[in-house]
DNA sequence: ACCCTCACG
DNA sequence: ACGTACGTGAGGGTC
């Protein structure tokens, strides 16, 4: 027999926090119902348990607060928002016929512990759900823990039992209640022993097994000095916060399983409360369609019901022009307003055929879960999201509810199961209208629907690495990093976490009285720059510098990327098309686009991102592409002429500014011009240039000057952009990208600044995504129609990585060059730099 | 969730 | 006197 026992405060709160605010029509919130049950109904779904409890905490006054009045003191109340939904989740749970189970005094926790000695009393397996890390402790060879996470409304799970605690923390669960009252919890509010954190109390732990232990061999030499003073003086807090941590087992609650049975309900009031809620995908799946009560309920007779039809045959011939839509692994059609759910197999012929229209509504998506790579996609004829996207690219919301309340859509049928898919051909008029009368329809057509394919295959091709070489650095790293943190210690005097700017701060300006910099919201800034600063009043700071790079490559470059490595040693990131102001791609999961490369130790991580066998990547690199479309954008003389005749832009900047003849700009007069073109892109001010370059502020300014009197073009073109900015609310690229910039209109001169900023930058960097995105889609094509053993890899915005086999590789580095160079054709030449290799180190 | 810090173009 | 360059994503700490 097995239980399955919910942590129902728990799992409620992490779905309130990470679905968008969801309310009925009269705007009461239903965020944290529909996402617990969400879990509930999948966890129901794959556990298939005898009995079911929902455990929630009670608003009495706990015994552990009765033990340590600070228990819990940091938390704020329940958000009203929130509060609300849990009377109604309760009264729902008994209406389907489960047990709700809250206990005055104990928390949920202490009843899912209770329930998990009772299951093990009469031989039952028990099953705990929870969205909390405090019930690891509970599991036994006989009661496993669910971790539950809610991603776009999705519920997802990992199991948990003695094995993956025993791996991950290397001891048994019963144990992480004395590792945890070492060093405590600080979401709870228990405080653990001052300067105790997670990593020794662990190795303290893993050493002598339990606290008892520890004291009992306070002398040992396993214990250093420091840690045996804060032991001894902490004793007593550690012992009060085991009894905070330590789950109570006995809580009173009735001990026959028996009685947590699932019983029949009552499926009509359920019913009504669900559509009262608005909730009809979970009538759905519950399956508690009522019918008398059905048919009294019909709102809007108007429009034609239509009911979801499951197409078997192969009927992709019935098709003329379809709506594409998937959600939760589900394809599903719509033409004529009718709904079709179909397989995957018949989507396929549907995408393949190219007498058959595609309305998609996230084309890349429904790419993604097809996993044939060569798979041919024709006439795809639009795409909600990516034109959503054109028409505001500030949103961070696509999907068809959004956009459908945004641009006033109606639906042209309903259905409850799918209740976006009667809003899919409406848009799709509407939207096409909009890009029309935006001119956009064509940037829609030629660039962004297109490189959604190219995106696609990217992302499932992968980057090869070298795990074990990565693992190896990590190592090294590693080594630096504790090297550091025992100076660091020494030095200071004490330890203490260096990775919180909190603690960090306290030890630079409180203990050792340094100079504090700048301040942040919260408390003096401790960032490399305040540090560079104070590099040399102290010897810490090197240390600290030190450390700091270490763990960054560390943490986010070695242990961050290794989680995302698959069994074919390949690094899939996900790109994405629909996500930055200016046009650019994005990457995430992880991020490829800023592998690090200025530091001599950062950049080495490069060499472990390497070719498949037989092959070579590469790496294609668009020299000073923001410039060159600067100098198109504003037809300045004197910049086209200093490109087309391919001279080196900042020392014809520094000698033009500088007033002096080529030959003597020096590397620094070099560096400050760089800097300067820099700042005329991003749209320049004195204060930061001064900072950048590190000369003063009336230098920079006098910098500025000599810059909008030898480019003359740009300085007019530059004006002429931000006034017809704030004449017409927006910004176009080449390429009629646009960008509504309404910090113009403020009458806060600071955002108003930053506006100004926007509308100069924007078309710049705007455009060069642009360029690159059509080089992208070409260069595609091309190894595909000429069948070249090559594949596109990644995106840097001003550069491509291809991998691709040796045989092929003067061929396709050709055909890089060429695409990139003629993917537009501007006043002034593009000019594309090329390099091979077996990895990124030696290809960039 | 929010902040700080830091990696890239 | 103000606050100060454009565009991103991730990890760790804190509330």
């Amino acid at each position: 027999m097995k239980i399955l026992c919910f942590d129902g405060n728990s799992i409620i709160n992490r779905a309130f926090y990470a679905i968008k605010m969801l309310t009925t029509k009269d705007g009461r919130y239903t965020n944290g119902i529909y996402g617990f049950m969400n879990i509930f109904l999948k966890v129901l779904d794959s556990e298939n348990p005898d009995a079911v409890v929902i455990a929630f905490d009670t608003p009495a006054k706990t015994f552990r607060k009765e033990m340590y009045a600070e228990y819990k003191a940091n938390r704020k109340g329940m958000p009203p928002e929130l509060a609300e939904q849990m009377p109604i989740l309760k009264e729902l749970i008994v209406l389907l016929g489960y047990s709700e189970i809250g206990v005055d005094g104990y928390e949920a926790d202490d009843v899912l512990g209770t329930l998990s000695r009772l299951s093990s009393e009469n031989g039952w397996e028990c099953v705990i759900a929870t969205g909390d890390r405090d019930s690891l402790q509970l599991i036994t060879n006989n009661t496993k823990v669910l971790l539950t996470t809610t991603q776009f409304g999705r519920g997802e799970t990992t199991a948990l039992g003695v094995e993956e605690i025993e791996n991950k923390y290397g001891i048994g669960p019963r144990q992480l209640i004395d590792v945890k009252a070492l060093m405590g919890d600080s979401s709870d509010n228990i405080p653990g022993i001052a300067g105790i954190g997670e990593k020794t109390a662990l190795n303290l732990i893993r050493s002598f097994s339990s606290l008892d232990n520890i004291y009992n061999n306070i002398d040992s030499d396993l214990i250093s000095e420091t840690v045996r003073k804060r032991l001894i003086a902490g004793k007593e807090t550690a012992y009060l916060c085991k009894k905070l941590v330590e789950i109570n087992c006995y809580v009173p609650i009735d001990g026959n399983l028996m009685s947590y049975v699932k019983n029949e309900g009552s499926p009509d009031e359920a019913y009504k409360l669900l559509a009262n809620l608005e909730m009809h995908t979970l009538i759905d799946r519950l399956g508690i369609k009522s019918e008398k009560l059905e048919g009294s309920e019909t709102g809007s007779a108007a429009i034609e019901c239509v009911e979801l039809s499951t197409l078997t045959r192969n009927s992709e011939d019935d098709f003329k022009s379809v709506g594409v839509y998937s959600c939760e692994e589900e394809f599903y059609l719509t033409e004529n307003n009718k709904l079709f759910r179909v397989d995957k197999a018949l989507l396929l012929k549907i995408l393949k055929n190219p007498n058959i229209e595609k309305i998609c509504v996230d084309s890349k998506r429904i790419f993604d879960s097809i996993p044939y790579i060569d798979f041919e996609c024709k006439n795809v004829v639009f795409d909600l999201v990516l034109a959503g996207y054109l028409l505001n690219p500030s949103s961070n919301d696509y999907s068809i509810m959004k956009l459908a309340s945004e641009f006033d859509i109606k639906p042209d049928f309903e259905n409850d199961e799918i209740p976006e898919m009667g809003y899919v051909i409406p848009l799709y008029s509407d939207l096409k209208k909009r890009l029309e009368s935006e001119e956009m329809l064509e940037l829609l057509e030629d660039i962004e629907i297109p490189l959604a394919r190219v995106l696609s295959d990217m992302e499932k091709t992968g980057f090869r690495v070298d795990s074990k070489g990565i693992e190896n650095f990590g190592l090294e790293l590693k080594k630096n990093i504790s090297v550091e943190e025992e100076k660091i210690f020494e030095i200071v005097g004490y330890e203490f976490n260096i990775n919180s700017p909190k603690q960090l701060s306290k030890a630079l300006f409180e203990d050792l009285g340094l100079p504090h910099g700048r301040k942040t919201k919260t408390g003096y800034s401790t960032d490399a720059e305040v540090l560079e600063n104070l590099r040399g009043k102290h010897e810490v700071i090197d240390h600290i510098l030190d450390y700091r790079s270490y763990q960054k490559l560390n943490s986010t470059y070695v242990e961050g990327l290794l989680k995302t490595v698959d069994k074919n040693n390949r690094i899939h990131s996900v790109f994405k098309q629909a996500e930055t102001r200016t046009g650019r791609i994005s990457s995430t999961n992880p991020n490829l686009q800023n592998i690090p490369i200025r530091t001599e130790l950062g950049s080495r991580i490069r060499e472990f991102f390497i070719a498949d066998e037989g092959n070579l990547l590469i790496d294609a690199d668009y020299s000073q592409i923001e410039l060159r479309v600067l100098a198109h954008l504003s037809n300045d003389e004197k910049m086209i002429e200093a490109f087309s005749e391919n001279r080196d832009i900042h020392t014809e900047t520094a000698g033009e500014i500088f007033g002096v003849p080529r030959k003597m700009v020096n590397d620094e007069l070099r560096r400050r011009a760089k800097a300067v073109n820099f700042g005329i892109v991003y749209g320049i001010g004195a204060y930061s240039l001064a900072k950048d370059v590190g000369v003063s502020v009336y230098e920079a300014d006098e910098y500025i000057k000599g810059y909008m009197n030898t480019y003359k073009g740009v300085s007019e073109y530059l004006e002429k952009t931000v006034a017809k900015a704030q004449d017409e609310g927006y910004v176009k690229t080449l390429f009629n990208r646009r960008r509504k910039l309404p910090e113009l209109a403020s009458s806060n001169r600071i955002t108003k600044a930053f506006g100004k900023r926007l509308a100069m930058n924007t078309p710049i960097q705007g455009t060069a995504a642009d360029i690159i995105k059509i080089a992208m889609i070409r260069v595609h094509e091309r190894l595909k129609s000429e069948k070249l053993n090559a594949r596109l890899i990644l995106q840097v915005h001003d550069e491509l990585i291809i991998e691709c086999s040796y045989s092929d590789s003067d061929k396709v580095a050709k055909l890089l060059k060429e695409e990139m160079e003629n993917a537009v054709n501007l006043t002034v030449p593009l000019s594309v730099s090329i390099k091979k290799g077996n990895n990124w180190y030696d290809a960039g």
